[in-house]
DNA sequence: AGCAGTCTTCTCATCTGTTGAAAAGCGAGT
DNA sequence: ACTCGCTTTTCAACAGATGAGAAGACTGCT
Protein backbone atom coordinates (compact mmCIF):
# COMPACT_ATOMS: atom_id res chain seq x y z
CA UNK A 1 0.00 0.00 0.00
CA UNK A 2 1.87 3.23 -1.33
CA UNK A 3 -0.80 5.61 -1.94
CA UNK A 4 -2.49 7.90 0.73
CA UNK A 5 -4.90 10.71 -0.41
CA UNK A 6 -6.84 8.49 -3.06
CA UNK A 7 -10.42 9.20 -1.87
CA UNK A 8 -11.94 8.29 -5.50
CA UNK A 9 -11.36 11.68 -6.51
CA UNK A 10 -10.78 12.36 -10.29
CA UNK A 11 -6.80 13.07 -11.31
CA UNK A 12 -8.48 16.16 -13.28
CA UNK A 13 -10.25 17.19 -10.33
CA UNK A 14 -7.69 17.12 -8.19
CA UNK A 15 -5.22 19.31 -10.37
CA UNK A 16 -8.11 21.47 -10.52
CA UNK A 17 -7.72 21.78 -6.62
CA UNK A 18 -4.10 23.38 -6.90
CA UNK A 19 -6.27 26.83 -8.62
CA UNK A 20 -6.89 27.11 -4.73
CA UNK A 21 -3.75 27.98 -4.09
CA UNK A 22 -3.94 31.72 -5.85
CA UNK A 23 -6.06 34.03 -4.85
CA UNK A 24 -5.73 37.88 -3.80
CA UNK A 25 -2.96 37.88 -1.78
CA UNK A 26 -1.25 35.25 -3.53
CA UNK A 27 -1.39 35.63 -7.39
CA UNK A 28 2.63 34.38 -7.29
CA UNK A 29 3.63 31.32 -6.45
CA UNK A 30 6.37 28.69 -5.75
CA UNK A 31 5.22 25.42 -6.75
CA UNK A 32 6.60 24.05 -2.83
CA UNK A 33 4.02 26.75 -1.64
CA UNK A 34 1.15 25.49 -4.12
CA UNK A 35 1.80 22.01 -3.17
CA UNK A 36 1.59 23.19 0.76
CA UNK A 37 -1.17 25.60 0.39
CA UNK A 38 -3.02 22.75 -1.66
CA UNK A 39 -2.60 20.55 0.72
CA UNK A 40 -0.53 17.81 -2.01
CA UNK A 41 2.63 16.12 -1.84
CA UNK A 42 5.37 18.41 -4.14
CA UNK A 43 6.02 15.39 -6.39
CA UNK A 44 2.30 15.23 -7.17
CA UNK A 45 1.87 19.30 -7.59
CA UNK A 46 5.03 19.34 -9.94
CA UNK A 47 3.60 16.89 -12.39
CA UNK A 48 -0.09 18.44 -11.94
CA UNK A 49 0.97 22.02 -11.98
CA UNK A 50 2.90 21.31 -15.08
CA UNK A 51 -0.31 20.13 -17.00
CA UNK A 52 -1.92 23.56 -15.92
CA UNK A 53 0.90 24.91 -17.37
CA UNK A 54 0.40 22.87 -20.54
CA UNK A 55 -3.22 23.69 -20.83
CA UNK A 56 -1.84 27.80 -20.52
CA UNK A 57 -4.48 28.06 -17.51
CA UNK A 58 -1.56 28.85 -15.32
CA UNK A 59 1.53 30.34 -16.35
CA UNK A 60 5.58 29.80 -15.20
CA UNK A 61 7.16 33.11 -14.80
CA UNK A 62 10.84 33.23 -15.79
CA UNK A 63 11.72 33.21 -11.69
CA UNK A 64 10.42 29.66 -11.81
CA UNK A 65 7.20 30.91 -10.17
CA UNK A 66 3.46 30.09 -10.97
CA UNK A 67 0.83 33.01 -11.55
CA UNK A 68 -2.52 32.57 -13.27
CA UNK A 69 -2.27 32.48 -17.10
CA UNK A 70 -3.62 34.85 -19.93
CA UNK A 71 -5.80 32.01 -21.02
CA UNK A 72 -7.42 31.80 -17.82
CA UNK A 73 -8.42 35.53 -18.31
CA UNK A 74 -9.18 34.83 -22.06
CA UNK A 75 -11.61 32.27 -21.26
CA UNK A 76 -13.25 34.23 -18.33
CA UNK A 77 -13.75 36.74 -21.12
CA UNK A 78 -16.62 34.57 -21.93
CA UNK A 79 -18.83 33.77 -18.63
CA UNK A 80 -21.37 35.24 -17.03
CA UNK A 81 -19.79 37.86 -15.03
CA UNK A 82 -18.12 39.46 -18.14
CA UNK A 83 -21.33 39.64 -19.65
CA UNK A 84 -22.96 40.93 -16.80
CA UNK A 85 -20.53 43.62 -15.88
CA UNK A 86 -21.14 45.49 -19.32
CA UNK A 87 -25.21 45.12 -19.10
CA UNK A 88 -25.25 45.42 -15.67
CA UNK A 89 -23.03 48.86 -15.74
CA UNK A 90 -25.30 51.60 -16.85
CA UNK A 91 -28.15 50.50 -14.71
CA UNK A 92 -26.30 50.44 -11.74
CA UNK A 93 -24.82 53.35 -12.89
CA UNK A 94 -28.93 54.43 -12.70
CA UNK A 95 -29.54 53.24 -9.29
CA UNK A 96 -26.71 54.55 -7.53
CA UNK A 97 -27.56 58.32 -9.01
CA UNK A 98 -31.12 57.72 -8.18
CA UNK A 99 -30.36 56.35 -4.27
CA UNK A 100 -27.05 57.60 -3.50
CA UNK A 101 -26.27 54.63 -1.82
CA UNK A 102 -23.64 51.58 -3.19
CA UNK A 103 -24.77 48.80 -5.32
CA UNK A 104 -23.48 45.77 -6.47
CA UNK A 105 -24.09 43.06 -8.74
CA UNK A 106 -23.14 39.19 -7.81
CA UNK A 107 -23.32 35.95 -8.92
CA UNK A 108 -23.53 32.21 -7.51
CA UNK A 109 -20.06 30.46 -7.72
CA UNK A 110 -20.04 27.44 -5.65
CA UNK A 111 -21.25 28.43 -1.77
CA UNK A 112 -20.44 31.98 -2.23
CA UNK A 113 -21.54 34.70 -4.02
CA UNK A 114 -19.24 36.71 -6.36
CA UNK A 115 -18.87 40.16 -6.79
CA UNK A 116 -19.21 40.98 -10.62
CA UNK A 117 -19.12 44.50 -10.00
CA UNK A 118 -19.53 47.41 -7.56
CA UNK A 119 -19.97 51.16 -7.66
CA UNK A 120 -19.49 53.74 -5.00
CA UNK A 121 -22.39 55.73 -3.76
CA UNK A 122 -20.54 59.19 -2.61
CA UNK A 123 -22.51 61.62 -4.61
CA UNK A 124 -20.00 63.84 -6.13
CA UNK A 125 -17.95 61.22 -7.94
CA UNK A 126 -19.12 57.25 -8.53
CA UNK A 127 -16.08 55.24 -7.92
CA UNK A 128 -16.21 51.73 -8.63
CA UNK A 129 -14.27 49.50 -6.73
CA UNK A 130 -12.10 46.29 -7.21
CA UNK A 131 -14.74 43.67 -8.59
CA UNK A 132 -13.90 39.51 -7.50
CA UNK A 133 -15.02 39.54 -4.02
CA UNK A 134 -16.48 36.95 -2.24
CA UNK A 135 -19.45 36.96 -0.31
CA UNK A 136 -21.05 34.63 2.47
CA UNK A 137 -24.45 33.68 1.32
CA UNK A 138 -26.53 33.22 4.47
CA UNK A 139 -25.61 36.79 5.94
CA UNK A 140 -25.58 39.29 2.57
CA UNK A 141 -28.36 41.01 0.80
CA UNK A 142 -27.28 39.17 -2.74
CA UNK A 143 -26.42 36.42 -1.06
CA UNK A 144 -30.16 35.41 0.36
CA UNK A 145 -31.54 37.04 -2.89
CA UNK A 146 -29.61 34.37 -4.60
CA UNK A 147 -29.91 31.27 -2.24
CA UNK A 148 -33.21 31.63 -1.83
CA UNK A 149 -33.49 30.98 -5.83
CA UNK A 150 -30.68 27.66 -5.66
CA UNK A 151 -31.08 23.91 -5.78
CA UNK A 152 -32.09 22.35 -2.76
CA UNK A 153 -28.98 20.60 -2.69
CA UNK A 154 -26.74 23.96 -2.47
CA UNK A 155 -29.40 25.15 0.28
CA UNK A 156 -28.86 22.21 2.53
CA UNK A 157 -25.03 22.71 2.51
CA UNK A 158 -25.38 26.14 3.34
CA UNK A 159 -27.79 25.26 5.95
CA UNK A 160 -25.12 23.89 7.54
CA UNK A 161 -22.18 26.23 8.05
CA UNK A 162 -24.43 29.66 9.11
CA UNK A 163 -21.37 31.16 10.83
CA UNK A 164 -22.60 33.91 12.87
CA UNK A 165 -20.60 37.42 11.57
CA UNK A 166 -22.14 39.70 13.92
CA UNK A 167 -24.44 39.55 16.69
CA UNK A 168 -27.28 39.90 14.34
CA UNK A 169 -26.23 36.80 11.84
CA UNK A 170 -29.04 34.60 11.49
CA UNK A 171 -28.07 30.75 12.70
CA UNK A 172 -30.86 29.34 13.20
CA UNK A 173 -31.59 27.00 9.78
CA UNK A 174 -35.49 27.27 9.91
CA UNK A 175 -35.42 30.44 10.57
CA UNK A 176 -33.48 30.39 7.42
CA UNK A 177 -35.57 28.58 5.94
CA UNK A 178 -38.67 30.35 6.30
CA UNK A 179 -37.17 33.82 5.56
CA UNK A 180 -35.50 32.41 2.48
CA UNK A 181 -39.51 31.46 1.33
CA UNK A 182 -40.25 35.18 1.95
CA UNK A 183 -37.56 36.35 0.03
CA UNK A 184 -39.00 33.83 -2.82
CA UNK A 185 -42.14 35.34 -2.34
CA UNK A 186 -41.29 38.83 -1.99
CA UNK A 187 -38.39 38.91 -4.31
CA UNK A 188 -36.51 40.81 -2.28
CA UNK A 189 -33.79 39.89 0.56
CA UNK A 190 -33.17 42.26 3.52
CA UNK A 191 -29.71 42.26 5.57
CA UNK A 192 -29.82 44.10 8.83
CA UNK A 193 -26.63 44.23 10.30
CA UNK A 194 -26.10 40.92 9.35
CA UNK A 195 -23.32 40.63 8.01
CA UNK A 196 -21.65 44.04 9.45
CA UNK A 197 -22.78 46.00 12.33
CA UNK A 198 -24.48 49.46 11.76
CA UNK A 199 -25.07 48.62 8.01
CA UNK A 200 -27.98 47.61 6.02
CA UNK A 201 -28.47 45.75 3.09
CA UNK A 202 -30.93 45.00 0.02
CA UNK A 203 -30.93 42.27 -2.30
CA UNK A 204 -33.42 41.37 -5.34
CA UNK A 205 -32.48 38.58 -8.07
CA UNK A 206 -32.01 39.14 -11.33
CA UNK A 207 -33.96 36.65 -13.23
CA UNK A 208 -33.78 35.87 -17.04
CA UNK A 209 -36.42 33.98 -18.16
CA UNK A 210 -37.59 31.82 -15.23
CA UNK A 211 -33.94 31.42 -14.04
CA UNK A 212 -32.29 33.72 -11.61
CA UNK A 213 -28.78 34.34 -13.09
CA UNK A 214 -27.64 36.96 -10.41
CA UNK A 215 -28.78 39.89 -8.27
CA UNK A 216 -28.66 42.93 -7.37
CA UNK A 217 -27.67 44.75 -3.91
CA UNK A 218 -27.41 48.15 -2.04
CA UNK A 219 -25.58 48.50 0.75
CA UNK A 220 -26.28 51.78 3.24
CA UNK A 221 -25.54 52.88 6.89
CA UNK A 222 -28.11 51.46 9.62
CA UNK A 223 -29.88 54.65 10.15
CA UNK A 224 -30.87 55.58 6.11
CA UNK A 225 -34.11 54.05 5.25
CA UNK A 226 -33.96 51.79 2.57
CA UNK A 227 -37.89 52.06 2.19
CA UNK A 228 -37.55 54.41 -1.09
CA UNK A 229 -35.29 52.77 -2.30
CA UNK A 230 -37.38 49.22 -3.08
CA UNK A 231 -39.06 50.34 -5.84
CA UNK A 232 -35.44 51.08 -8.10
CA UNK A 233 -33.83 48.53 -7.06
CA UNK A 234 -36.63 46.60 -8.15
CA UNK A 235 -36.68 48.10 -11.71
CA UNK A 236 -32.76 48.25 -12.16
CA UNK A 237 -33.31 43.96 -11.31
CA UNK A 238 -35.42 43.84 -14.07
CA UNK A 239 -34.00 46.08 -16.13
CA UNK A 240 -31.13 44.04 -16.08
CA UNK A 241 -32.78 40.83 -16.33
CA UNK A 242 -34.31 42.34 -19.61
CA UNK A 243 -30.63 43.41 -21.25
CA UNK A 244 -29.50 39.90 -20.41
CA UNK A 245 -31.95 37.81 -22.26
CA UNK A 246 -31.97 40.38 -25.06
CA UNK A 247 -28.30 39.72 -25.35
CA UNK A 248 -28.65 36.30 -25.40
CA UNK A 249 -31.18 36.39 -27.81
CA UNK A 250 -29.41 38.48 -30.35
CA UNK A 251 -26.40 35.76 -30.06
CA UNK A 252 -28.15 33.07 -30.27
CA UNK A 253 -29.67 34.52 -33.63
CA UNK A 254 -26.67 35.42 -34.90
CA UNK B 1 -6.43 -3.32 -26.88
CA UNK B 2 -9.57 -1.39 -25.94
CA UNK B 3 -7.67 2.00 -25.62
CA UNK B 4 -7.03 4.37 -29.12
CA UNK B 5 -6.44 8.07 -28.24
CA UNK B 6 -4.11 7.67 -25.39
CA UNK B 7 -0.51 9.06 -26.77
CA UNK B 8 1.08 9.89 -23.17
CA UNK B 9 -1.09 12.31 -22.33
CA UNK B 10 -1.39 13.12 -19.32
CA UNK B 11 -5.56 12.89 -18.19
CA UNK B 12 -5.13 16.51 -16.86
CA UNK B 13 -4.16 18.12 -19.91
CA UNK B 14 -6.62 15.76 -21.90
CA UNK B 15 -9.57 17.43 -19.73
CA UNK B 16 -8.51 20.74 -20.24
CA UNK B 17 -8.58 20.22 -23.94
CA UNK B 18 -11.95 20.68 -23.69
CA UNK B 19 -12.02 23.77 -22.86
CA UNK B 20 -10.88 25.11 -26.45
CA UNK B 21 -14.37 23.85 -27.54
CA UNK B 22 -15.46 26.95 -25.76
CA UNK B 23 -14.94 30.71 -27.80
CA UNK B 24 -16.72 33.81 -28.67
CA UNK B 25 -19.33 31.95 -30.87
CA UNK B 26 -19.41 29.00 -28.70
CA UNK B 27 -19.99 30.27 -25.22
CA UNK B 28 -22.81 27.85 -24.55
CA UNK B 29 -22.45 24.37 -25.47
CA UNK B 30 -24.49 20.88 -25.17
CA UNK B 31 -22.21 17.73 -24.22
CA UNK B 32 -21.94 15.88 -27.57
CA UNK B 33 -20.80 19.70 -28.90
CA UNK B 34 -17.84 19.72 -26.49
CA UNK B 35 -16.90 16.45 -27.21
CA UNK B 36 -17.40 16.86 -31.78
CA UNK B 37 -15.42 20.02 -31.12
CA UNK B 38 -12.74 18.70 -28.75
CA UNK B 39 -12.59 15.42 -30.40
CA UNK B 40 -13.19 13.35 -27.56
CA UNK B 41 -15.33 10.24 -27.48
CA UNK B 42 -18.63 11.76 -25.18
CA UNK B 43 -18.28 9.12 -22.47
CA UNK B 44 -14.55 10.72 -22.42
CA UNK B 45 -15.97 14.13 -22.56
CA UNK B 46 -18.85 13.49 -19.99
CA UNK B 47 -16.80 12.54 -16.87
CA UNK B 48 -13.89 15.31 -17.94
CA UNK B 49 -16.45 17.52 -17.92
CA UNK B 50 -18.04 16.62 -14.82
CA UNK B 51 -14.52 17.23 -13.02
CA UNK B 52 -14.57 20.67 -14.90
CA UNK B 53 -17.79 21.74 -13.28
CA UNK B 54 -17.07 20.30 -9.69
CA UNK B 55 -13.95 22.50 -10.18
CA UNK B 56 -16.13 25.38 -11.15
CA UNK B 57 -14.50 26.32 -14.21
CA UNK B 58 -17.36 25.17 -16.11
CA UNK B 59 -20.81 25.64 -15.08
CA UNK B 60 -23.83 23.37 -15.92
CA UNK B 61 -26.94 25.11 -17.20
CA UNK B 62 -30.68 24.58 -16.06
CA UNK B 63 -31.08 23.64 -19.59
CA UNK B 64 -28.24 21.00 -19.36
CA UNK B 65 -25.88 22.54 -21.04
CA UNK B 66 -22.16 23.74 -20.33
CA UNK B 67 -20.69 27.33 -20.34
CA UNK B 68 -17.33 28.90 -18.79
CA UNK B 69 -18.07 29.40 -15.19
CA UNK B 70 -17.91 32.16 -13.02
CA UNK B 71 -14.61 31.10 -11.40
CA UNK B 72 -12.50 30.84 -14.76
CA UNK B 73 -13.69 34.66 -14.32
CA UNK B 74 -12.67 34.75 -10.85
CA UNK B 75 -9.48 33.63 -11.50
CA UNK B 76 -8.74 35.13 -14.28
CA UNK B 77 -8.96 38.31 -12.48
CA UNK B 78 -5.57 37.50 -10.68
CA UNK B 79 -3.76 37.00 -14.03
CA UNK B 80 -1.68 39.56 -15.70
CA UNK B 81 -4.24 40.72 -18.12
CA UNK B 82 -6.40 42.01 -15.44
CA UNK B 83 -3.57 44.05 -13.70
CA UNK B 84 -2.18 45.30 -17.56
CA UNK B 85 -5.42 46.83 -18.23
CA UNK B 86 -5.54 48.90 -15.15
CA UNK B 87 -2.08 49.78 -15.00
CA UNK B 88 -1.93 50.44 -19.05
CA UNK B 89 -5.33 52.33 -19.34
CA UNK B 90 -4.37 55.75 -18.64
CA UNK B 91 -0.99 55.65 -20.78
CA UNK B 92 -3.19 54.51 -23.77
CA UNK B 93 -5.56 56.75 -23.29
CA UNK B 94 -2.58 59.43 -23.08
CA UNK B 95 -1.49 57.98 -26.10
CA UNK B 96 -4.81 57.83 -28.22
CA UNK B 97 -4.88 61.87 -27.49
CA UNK B 98 -1.68 62.77 -28.83
CA UNK B 99 -1.49 60.42 -32.03
CA UNK B 100 -4.90 60.28 -32.73
CA UNK B 101 -4.98 56.53 -33.62
CA UNK B 102 -6.30 53.19 -32.33
CA UNK B 103 -4.00 51.85 -29.45
CA UNK B 104 -3.94 48.69 -28.08
CA UNK B 105 -2.13 46.31 -25.39
CA UNK B 106 -1.62 42.44 -25.79
CA UNK B 107 0.13 39.65 -24.05
CA UNK B 108 1.61 36.44 -25.19
CA UNK B 109 -0.07 33.51 -24.75
CA UNK B 110 0.35 30.11 -26.27
CA UNK B 111 1.24 30.45 -30.07
CA UNK B 112 -0.32 34.13 -29.94
CA UNK B 113 -0.87 37.56 -29.13
CA UNK B 114 -3.87 38.10 -26.43
CA UNK B 115 -5.43 41.85 -27.04
CA UNK B 116 -6.11 42.93 -23.42
CA UNK B 117 -7.39 46.61 -24.46
CA UNK B 118 -8.39 48.63 -27.18
CA UNK B 119 -9.11 52.45 -27.34
CA UNK B 120 -9.86 53.49 -30.83
CA UNK B 121 -8.47 56.86 -31.99
CA UNK B 122 -10.91 59.89 -33.04
CA UNK B 123 -9.44 58.37 -36.97
CA UNK B 124 -10.89 55.11 -36.07
CA UNK B 125 -9.76 52.30 -38.23
CA UNK B 126 -12.19 49.70 -37.59
CA UNK B 127 -10.11 46.46 -36.90
CA UNK B 128 -9.83 42.69 -35.40
CA UNK B 129 -7.90 43.97 -32.32
CA UNK B 130 -10.75 43.68 -30.03
CA UNK B 131 -10.36 42.89 -26.44
CA UNK B 132 -10.46 38.96 -26.05
CA UNK B 133 -8.96 38.65 -29.88
CA UNK B 134 -6.26 36.93 -30.78
CA UNK B 135 -3.74 37.84 -32.99
CA UNK B 136 -0.96 36.19 -35.38
CA UNK B 137 2.50 36.72 -34.19
CA UNK B 138 4.10 36.98 -37.23
CA UNK B 139 2.39 39.69 -38.97
CA UNK B 140 0.88 42.03 -36.64
CA UNK B 141 3.29 44.76 -34.81
CA UNK B 142 2.15 43.54 -31.75
CA UNK B 143 2.87 39.95 -32.41
CA UNK B 144 6.24 40.83 -33.53
CA UNK B 145 7.43 42.79 -30.80
CA UNK B 146 6.42 40.20 -28.51
CA UNK B 147 8.15 37.22 -30.63
CA UNK B 148 11.04 38.83 -30.89
CA UNK B 149 11.75 38.49 -27.20
CA UNK B 150 10.19 35.30 -26.71
CA UNK B 151 12.05 31.43 -26.21
CA UNK B 152 13.70 30.32 -29.06
CA UNK B 153 11.73 27.25 -28.34
CA UNK B 154 8.44 29.46 -29.21
CA UNK B 155 10.17 31.33 -32.05
CA UNK B 156 10.69 28.26 -33.63
CA UNK B 157 7.33 26.70 -33.73
CA UNK B 158 6.13 30.07 -35.07
CA UNK B 159 8.56 30.08 -37.91
CA UNK B 160 7.38 26.91 -39.50
CA UNK B 161 3.91 28.19 -39.48
CA UNK B 162 4.04 31.46 -41.03
CA UNK B 163 1.13 31.52 -43.10
CA UNK B 164 0.08 34.44 -45.37
CA UNK B 165 -2.75 36.37 -44.74
CA UNK B 166 -2.12 39.41 -47.26
CA UNK B 167 -0.07 39.00 -49.67
CA UNK B 168 2.61 41.32 -47.72
CA UNK B 169 2.92 39.00 -45.13
CA UNK B 170 6.24 37.82 -44.43
CA UNK B 171 6.22 33.84 -44.79
CA UNK B 172 10.60 33.01 -45.21
CA UNK B 173 11.77 32.29 -41.65
CA UNK B 174 14.87 33.38 -42.89
CA UNK B 175 13.66 37.05 -43.59
CA UNK B 176 11.44 37.16 -40.55
CA UNK B 177 14.49 35.86 -38.09
CA UNK B 178 16.15 38.91 -39.44
CA UNK B 179 13.56 41.48 -38.83
CA UNK B 180 13.01 39.79 -35.09
CA UNK B 181 16.93 40.73 -34.51
CA UNK B 182 16.17 44.11 -35.73
CA UNK B 183 13.72 44.32 -33.62
CA UNK B 184 15.25 43.32 -30.69
CA UNK B 185 17.95 45.84 -31.87
CA UNK B 186 15.76 48.78 -31.99
CA UNK B 187 12.91 48.06 -29.60
CA UNK B 188 10.36 48.78 -32.54
CA UNK B 189 8.47 46.37 -34.21
CA UNK B 190 6.71 47.65 -37.45
CA UNK B 191 4.33 45.84 -40.11
CA UNK B 192 2.77 47.30 -43.46
CA UNK B 193 -0.30 45.19 -44.73
CA UNK B 194 1.25 41.88 -43.67
CA UNK B 195 -2.35 41.51 -41.62
CA UNK B 196 -4.50 43.55 -43.73
CA UNK B 197 -3.99 45.39 -46.56
CA UNK B 198 -3.90 49.49 -46.33
CA UNK B 199 -3.11 49.08 -42.91
CA UNK B 200 0.03 49.74 -40.90
CA UNK B 201 1.12 48.86 -37.77
CA UNK B 202 4.17 49.90 -35.01
CA UNK B 203 4.49 47.92 -31.45
CA UNK B 204 6.48 48.21 -29.05
CA UNK B 205 7.69 45.64 -26.13
CA UNK B 206 6.61 46.52 -22.58
CA UNK B 207 9.61 45.74 -20.44
CA UNK B 208 9.39 44.95 -16.72
CA UNK B 209 12.75 44.63 -15.73
CA UNK B 210 14.50 42.63 -18.00
CA UNK B 211 11.58 40.84 -19.30
CA UNK B 212 8.88 41.84 -21.89
CA UNK B 213 5.58 41.05 -20.45
CA UNK B 214 3.17 43.36 -23.14
CA UNK B 215 3.00 44.86 -26.17
CA UNK B 216 1.34 48.53 -26.97
CA UNK B 217 0.82 48.80 -30.52
CA UNK B 218 -0.85 51.62 -33.14
CA UNK B 219 -2.71 50.59 -36.36
CA UNK B 220 -3.45 53.45 -39.10
CA UNK B 221 -4.07 53.71 -42.67
CA UNK B 222 -1.44 53.15 -44.63
CA UNK B 223 -1.19 57.09 -45.92
CA UNK B 224 -0.67 58.20 -41.98
CA UNK B 225 2.76 58.51 -41.36
CA UNK B 226 3.30 56.54 -38.18
CA UNK B 227 6.61 58.57 -38.06
CA UNK B 228 5.62 61.22 -35.50
CA UNK B 229 4.09 58.48 -33.37
CA UNK B 230 6.93 56.62 -32.47
CA UNK B 231 8.13 58.75 -29.92
CA UNK B 232 4.93 58.80 -28.00
CA UNK B 233 4.85 54.46 -28.35
CA UNK B 234 8.21 54.28 -27.16
CA UNK B 235 7.62 56.60 -24.25
CA UNK B 236 4.24 55.15 -23.19
CA UNK B 237 5.40 51.84 -23.38
CA UNK B 238 8.35 53.17 -20.50
CA UNK B 239 5.14 54.61 -18.60
CA UNK B 240 3.41 51.03 -18.44
CA UNK B 241 6.88 49.09 -17.64
CA UNK B 242 7.24 51.55 -14.80
CA UNK B 243 3.45 51.03 -13.31
CA UNK B 244 4.15 47.78 -13.63
CA UNK B 245 7.32 47.52 -11.76
CA UNK B 246 5.96 49.36 -9.41
CA UNK B 247 2.47 47.64 -8.86
CA UNK B 248 4.88 44.54 -8.21
CA UNK B 249 6.92 45.84 -5.50
CA UNK B 250 3.57 47.45 -4.04
CA UNK B 251 2.33 43.83 -3.89
CA UNK B 252 5.46 42.10 -2.45
CA UNK B 253 6.17 44.75 0.16
CA UNK B 254 2.54 44.64 1.44
C1' DA C 1 35.26 27.35 -0.09
C1' DG C 2 32.37 24.55 2.40
C1' DC C 3 27.97 23.82 4.61
C1' DA C 4 23.04 23.96 5.50
C1' DG C 5 18.60 24.69 4.07
C1' DT C 6 15.11 24.90 0.59
C1' DC C 7 13.23 24.10 -3.82
C1' DT C 8 12.72 21.41 -8.09
C1' DT C 9 13.16 17.28 -10.70
C1' DC C 10 13.47 12.34 -11.31
C1' DT C 11 13.09 7.32 -10.26
C1' DC C 12 10.62 3.29 -8.81
C1' DA C 13 7.25 -0.25 -7.49
C1' DT C 14 2.46 -0.30 -6.71
C1' DC C 15 -2.17 0.09 -7.99
C1' DT C 16 -6.00 3.40 -8.83
C1' DG C 17 -8.57 5.82 -11.92
C1' DT C 18 -9.21 6.17 -17.01
C1' DT C 19 -10.62 4.44 -21.39
C1' DG C 20 -14.10 3.83 -25.40
C1' DA C 21 -17.60 0.74 -27.25
C1' DA C 22 -21.88 -0.45 -26.52
C1' DA C 23 -26.19 -0.50 -24.32
C1' DA C 24 -29.57 1.54 -21.53
C1' DG C 25 -32.27 5.86 -20.43
C1' DC C 26 -34.46 10.10 -21.60
C1' DG C 27 -37.17 13.56 -24.26
C1' DA C 28 -38.73 15.98 -28.08
C1' DG C 29 -40.72 15.85 -32.49
C1' DT C 30 -43.18 13.39 -36.27
C1' DA D 1 -45.68 4.26 -31.16
C1' DC D 2 -41.43 5.29 -33.32
C1' DT D 3 -37.23 7.58 -34.46
C1' DC D 4 -33.51 10.49 -33.65
C1' DG D 5 -30.12 12.78 -30.89
C1' DC D 6 -28.29 13.47 -26.45
C1' DT D 7 -26.82 11.95 -21.79
C1' DT D 8 -25.56 8.46 -18.55
C1' DT D 9 -23.99 3.94 -17.10
C1' DT D 10 -21.61 -0.47 -17.53
C1' DC D 11 -17.57 -3.33 -18.18
C1' DA D 12 -12.99 -5.39 -18.76
C1' DA D 13 -8.44 -3.98 -20.06
C1' DC D 14 -4.83 -1.10 -19.01
C1' DA D 15 -2.50 3.52 -19.10
C1' DG D 16 -1.15 6.74 -16.25
C1' DA D 17 -1.12 8.37 -11.29
C1' DT D 18 0.88 7.99 -6.83
C1' DG D 19 4.21 9.43 -2.83
C1' DA D 20 8.60 8.42 -0.66
C1' DG D 21 12.94 9.20 -1.26
C1' DA D 22 17.15 10.39 -3.70
C1' DA D 23 19.55 13.37 -6.58
C1' DG D 24 20.42 17.85 -8.43
C1' DA D 25 20.30 22.90 -8.34
C1' DC D 26 20.40 27.31 -5.84
C1' DT D 27 20.99 30.62 -2.27
C1' DG D 28 22.70 32.50 1.65
C1' DC D 29 25.73 32.03 5.61
C1' DT D 30 29.86 31.27 8.14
Amino acid sequence: MVVRSAPGESVAFRALRLLDAFDEQHRVLSMSEVARRAGVPVATAHRRLQDLVDGRLVARRPDGRFEVGARMWHLGQLSRPTALRETALPHLQDLVAFTGHTAHVAVLDGIGALVVDRISGSRTLPTRHQPGGRLELHCTAVGKALLAFADEQLVAQALQMLAPVTPYTITDPRVMRTQLAEIRRTRLAPSRQEHRVSTTGLGVPVFSGRHVVAAVGLVAPLDASLRTAVEPLQRCAAAIGAAIVDRERRLDGD
